[in-house]
DNA sequence: GCCAACGTTGGC
DNA sequence: GCCAACGTTGGC
């Protein structure tokens, strides 16, 4: 089991599109580092559910993978994974909040800010998770 | 809206 | 294969 982050502009595609339709593709992916990580995803991981391009980016739920990597017909060699809402995280945690915890400044959404679709360690997940349970990091 | 970072394209 | 030009992303 690995962990993800994916990032949209809500304007593009919301948290609240993904909690609707439940079950979608993520796609739209058109960068090789951001692809390769998409076809190394596997059935059952979690990936962060993040808005990006907003005044507040955050972390604002969390689906899971529920089939791997597709290509996309009409657009190799780029493609998709099929991911399902899994739930909102309990409380948003926002970049501002990220960017405050030494631990977390490893995380590719800080050191290479325009990758879309990143991995997540197993204890940057855990310690993300503990913060979004906490209204501590809201400043 | 601005701009920095970065990826892609295409001429040579 | 290099690099300038250009387009896109995304934070602020």
């Amino acid at each position: 089991m690995q962990y993800w982050l994916l990032k949209s502009e809500p304007g593009a595609w919301s948290w609240h599109d993904q909690m609707t339709h439940h079950v979608t593709k993520w796609d739209g992916v058109r960068n090789y580092q951001a692809r390769n990580n998409l076809r190394a995803m596997h059935v059952g991981d979690l990936c962060f559910f993040y808005h990006s391009a907003i005044k507040v980016p955050a972390i604002v739920g969390i689906v899971r993978v529920t089939k791997p990597f597709e290509d996309d017909m009409n657009d190799p060699p780029f493609g998709f994974v099929t991911v399902e809402a899994v739930g909102p995280v309990n409380i948003p945690l926002s970049l501002s909040a990220i960017k405050a915890n030494d631990s977390l400044a490893n995380l590719p959404l800080i050191k290479q800010s325009r990758l879309s679709v990143m991995p997540i360690k197993d204890t940057e997940w855990s310690f993300i998770m503990e913060l979004t349970q906490t209204s501590s990091h809201i400043v």
